[in-house]
RNA sequence: UCCUCGGUAGCUCAAUGGUAGAGCAUGCGGCUGUUAACCGCAGGGUUGUAGGUUCGAGUCCUACCCGGGGAGCCA
């Protein structure tokens, strides 16, 4: 008999096996149960059979309750109909303890129970999936990094100075003096670059700003690598290789987990080079264009027509209602809280629109994209977009300005489609010690605490380039979720900070 | 900080201003191939808080608290 593990059970086909986890879901009849284990690497389901174990193992399979902890000895079936294609006929059950009444039933919960339940919640299916697939990402960016000639540099998470003078920070005490919690390892990447070569910071990173929407995190990851002798063009190459190598890794990797996601796969294998490079000008004319007014009048036609449709269904279902059985009552239940909720999306969406497509219109040159902005030219391409060479002011201090137009920077910005937005920012920086100096003044910060990063411009200063990559905007993105908050353990946000 | 939507049983949600309900979960009973199993029975409520309007408030009004989504800012 050999310990083993659910991820392992196409080895043992026909062969008796241990496995150890625990209850995810149990149902039966008077002599027959089906438990649903869960060991953390998958699901089996453990037929328990009166006429094939022995008392003492009846005893622990009538008596286990969902999440209780269990041993569990069987023959390991091929079944195609089951979770895994595996199943496993039990000959023997331990108990190694029993659970309390779970919070977490298998029926839906909204979003703030599960929140406070997050400890239990990553026990889940759909949680199991996304951390897999976030593992699966943060493997494969260093595997990226590492055969490209990079390596792995740190950068500081506490500083003494906010880097770009624009965010907000959150402020701690260093022994008596104020320091901050890094919002990127940005400069401290330059100084690394400068002895390295090509490097990749990979940390933590916070923000204090109080934005409170599917895509923000107080604390996140963020991976920022940054190559000295890379010009912009070099650096928007490498992040294209960077995006398709990982979306190549969870296409072949974690087609279970994209599965249990019931992620479009279609949408990620069309993310080939080379991606569209869209000029800052570009986009703005894009945004303005008849063509993306169109667009949005057409969505907006496309949900209005749709609340006449759900609202005969609901008044259909209410006239069956009476008359209807029981368990036609239970969906009929089931299908009006899911008509409702889309009715809600479509309010939400029919208030939304008509903002998006007159902010678009109005657009002016020079200002920077909101959300909504993004998510409209994202819709015009079927994958990764990048828009660069964006107006100089609104862009950070050490942007390197575009030879050929003064008002912009060379600063380029990955937009993930299907509406997922700012993946990827990213540059190339100043070399002229001059013109930081003068830039340092304009943004006014204190030069004082950017003295060591001047140095980098007077000891071999030369053309380099780097870019941030948010990790849980790009698990969001690939996994195809709906807010940022499932694609990290334990997620800290704008009033969040438990469990 | 601002805009917007919401708060009803442990959970998810119903309830033209007129007797607060259902499913799941829990407990008991039934069923040897179930797939969020099913069938029967039972327990389970100060409708977020405080006021107000009304013969009568879950429903209307005011204030506050908590949460979702969005703006600004950003990865």
């Amino acid at each position: 008999m050999e310990y083993t593990t659910i991820e392992q059970l196409n080895k043992f086909e026909s062969k008796t096996v241990e496995l150890k986890g625990w209850v995810y879901n149990k149902r039966g009849s008077k002599g027959l149960f089906f438990i649903v284990l869960r060991d953390g690497t998958g699901l089996v389901q453990c037929v328990v059979n009166n006429g094939e174990v022995n008392e003492a193992s009846w005893e622990v399979a009538s008596s286990a309750t969902q999440e209780s902890a269990i041993i569990v000895q069987g023959v390991v079936n091929k079944d195609e109909r089951q979770v895994g294609g595996y199943e496993l006929q039990v000959t023997s059950l331990e108990l190694v303890s029993i659970a309390e009444e779970y919070a977490i039933s298998p029926k839906s919960h909204g979003v703030e129970f599960l929140m406070n339940h997050r400890h239990l919640w990553l026990r889940s299916r759909r949680q199991w999936a996304i951390m897999r697939i976030r593992n699966r990402i943060i493997m494969s960016i260093h595997n990226f990094f590492q055969e490209s000639g990079f390596i792995q540099a740190d950068a500081p998470i506490l500083t003494g100075n906010a880097v770009e003078g624009t965010s907000t920070l959150f402020e701690i005490d260093y022994f008596g003096d104020p320091a901050y919690l890094t919002q990127s390892g940005q400069l401290y990447g330059e100084a690394m670059a400068m002895a390295f070569g090509k490097i990749y910071t990979f940390g933590p990173t916070f923000r204090a700003e109080k934005s409170k929407t599917r895509r923000h995190l107080t604390e996140f990851w963020m991976i920022e690598p940054e190559m000295a002798f890379y010009d912009l063009a070099m650096n928007m190459d490498l992040v294209e290789d960077f995006l398709v190598y990982l979306v190549k890794d969870v296409l072949a990797d974690c087609s279970v987990e994209l599965d249990v996601l019931e992620r479009d796969i279609e949408a990620l294998k069309r993310v080939e080079k080379p991606f569209p490079r869209v000029h800052y000008s570009e986009a703005v004319d894009l945004l303005k264009s008849d063509k993306t007014w169109d667009m949005i009048s057409e969505e907006i036609a496309a949900l209005k027509a749709e609340v006449p449709v759900l609202e005969a269904e609901l008044a259909d279902n209410k006239k069956r209602y009476g008359q209807a059985k029981k368990w036609e009552k239970k969906k009929i239940d089931a299908r009006e809280i899911e008509i409702n909720q889309r009715q809600e999306e479509i309010k939400e969406s029919l208030r939304n629109l008509p903002e998006w497509q007159e902010s678009a219109r109005n657009f002016e040159w020079g200002s920077d994209f909101g959300g909504s902005d993004e998510t409209l030219l994202t819709r015009h391409y079927d994958r990764p977009i990048i828009v660069h060479r964006y107006p100089a002011k609104i862009k950070a201090f050490y942007m390197k300005r575009d030879p050929e137009d003064d008002r912009l920077a060379l600063g380029m910005d990955v937009l993930a489609p299907e509406g997922y937005g700012e993946i990827v920012g990213g540059g190339e920086r100043a070399t002229d010690i001059t013109f930081l100096e003068d830039q340092i003044a304009a943004h006014n910060l204190p030069i004082e605490v950017f003295k060591w990063y001047l140095d980098l411009r007077r000891f071999g200063s030369v053309p380099h380039s780097g870019f941030g990559l948010g990790l849980e905007r790009m698990v969001t993105w690939i996994c195809g979720l709906s807010h940022v908050r499932e694609t990290i353990p334990f997620p800290r946000l704008l009033g969040r900070l438990h469990p």
